[in-house]
DNA sequence: CCGTTAGTTCCGAAGTTCCGAACTATGGGT
DNA sequence: ACCCATAGTTCGGAACTTCGGAACTAACGG
């Protein structure tokens, strides 16, 4: 098993971090491990939403956010524990991830009340 | 020719703002149109950087930026005019666009200076 | 030393992107 | 009215990416 790779933060493309988090799933995997006291097991996030994610699925999906320097995985065991990396992406390009996970934010909001309420559709 | 579809500001997804800004030469029409006054032909952004961008590459990244909800295009006569829908965006996302468009000129300046030379993705 | 749990790797199917070539639409010149 | 030039779009195939099941590896507990 390959050591994991990390990008230091100097390394870190915008163009990465895009992609990284223009996937839904891996913004809300990116948003739960920044709530959840930084820390994480990645079987923790068997499920994004009502849809379960496959491991090999799982697993690429913390290896994109892990290679655009969005977290940092320890091995600890058996498991594997991920850290944001938030300040140090947040001293690099100021306000980014605020930006995206706020939109994300008010957009599963409105989202989800149109969806209730809407029930015959 | 179709009529170029615009989606309304509230059916804009971030998802689809993060993809269409995912890649560096859409970033890099989308902050020119913007610098621009807001108003742009198509053919005026031949090229980005050193590269030069054939015209059905160009045609889908003006369509994809389209459809994310981040331009509106018209056509005037045989031109196409490229407007950024940056307030309304902001206005939906706040802080969101600014981040995004920090983080690619911020990252552009030490990439000139120590990589340019030998940047390989 | 075997079983269990946590994650990774492999690989084929499905989907996406890229770009040259052919096409359409508009306007100007004659 | 016609043709030509210019500006964009569409088509289609090759190259690349993503998804997910099955097989694999790694660490720990009995």
């Amino acid at each position: 098993m390959r050591p994991l790779f990390h990008p230091a933060i100097e390394d870190v493309r915008p163009e990465a971090i895009l992609h990284a988090l223009a996937d839904p799933s891996r913004a809300a995997i990116f948003a739960k491990i920044m709530q959840a006291g930084c820390v994480e097991a990645c079987s923790a996030v068997s499920a994004v939403g009502d849809r379960v994610i496959p491991k090999s699925s799982l697993s690429n999906h913390f290896k994109v956010l892990r290679e655009a320097g969005l977290i940092r995985s320890e091995r600890h065991g058996v498991e594997v524990r991920n850290h944001s990396r938030w300040i140090e992406v947040e001293a690099r390009f100021p306000g980014l991830l605020a930006g995206i996970i706020n939109a994300y934010a008010s957009d599963v909001g409105p989202d989800l009340r149109a969806a209730e309420t809407s029930t015959s559709r």
